[in-house]
DNA sequence: TATTGTTATACTCTATAACTATA
DNA sequence: TATAGTTATAGAGTATAACAATA
């Protein structure tokens, strides 16, 4: 029977959901393997260029500005700072705070995670066929992800 | 300064890996909560539509096809089988493997299954802006998950 | 009283090695 | 020897409740 040699996706094959994960899963992956050398993961990377483009921001706000809870938050600044990349700072004028900065050994850090980073991006908007269509996927994802 | 007030995230407000993610999340929550009166997973709902769809499928050949290590698939398998939506028959020419069927009762339940599922994916298509904007994300998603 | 960071905890998903029974 | 299913286990990611210090 035909199926046995081509099994029936047909429902799948339509849904939005399960091509989001298996194109997410690919490209974290990814992601992983360009980032071995300097050991970062996603999110690590992600609060790294908040930190870099934000200094100071309290530790609660990067955590709601990435959709982290801010429980989990702390273990993975903790990796932050016992790596010696991120820092806090007591908040000056809120002593329950902490602001987040990046240290000297971090900024050096963001700069050959950006590189990476650039190669990385580079190849999946090669694989999608340009910047152009590159900016139509991202432009459908964030009708899908922005606040309805 | 502006950046407290919106902080900058230029760099990740262009990568695709950080804006699949946000989207994959939004759209799995969305199935979950449309999927609550069933107490159906995303991973479960494409076993029992590929089981639906392919009667008699090997266990491991339903794994293989949806990504899921073997390892993880039993306990996923496991747990239909104890609701009575599935079950493991000997293979007849290969003893060490089962085939993947749906119980009777298995059967009524993904009609309703179904029905969910159309009006969740419908919500989001509307929400993509039709049928043919679906299409194309679907096509990039594809250009980015499909073996290189 | 409310908020910030924290701890503890639990549940899901994922990845790997090793076992068993069959081939 | 190799393969199919299984078990055990460990690591991430994620979610909630409760606590101490501070507002």
């Amino acid at each position: 029977m035909a199926y046995e040699d081509h099994p029936d996706l047909s429902v799948l094959s339509s849904a939005i959901g399960y091509h989001l994960r298996r194109a997410q899963l690919a490209v974290f992956q990814d992601f992983t393997a360009c980032f071995a050398e300097l050991d970062l993961r996603p999110a690590e990377f992600s609060v790294l260029t908040v930190i870099a483009r934000n200094p100071g921001l309290k530790q609660g706000e990067v955590a709601a500005l990435l959709d982290i809870q801010r429980a989990n938050f702390v273990a993975l600044m903790d990796r932050l700072e016992r790596r010696g990349l991120a820092e806090r700072r007591r908040f000056p004028t809120d002593r329950r705070s902490y602001g987040l900065w990046l240290t000297r050994s971090g900024t050096e850090h963001t700069q050959r995670m950006f590189d990476l980073w650039h190669a990385h991006e580079e190849r999946w908007v090669e694989r999608l066929g340009g910047a152009g269509e590159r900016d139509r996927l991202l432009d459908l994802l964030n009708r899908i992800s922005s606040p309805a």
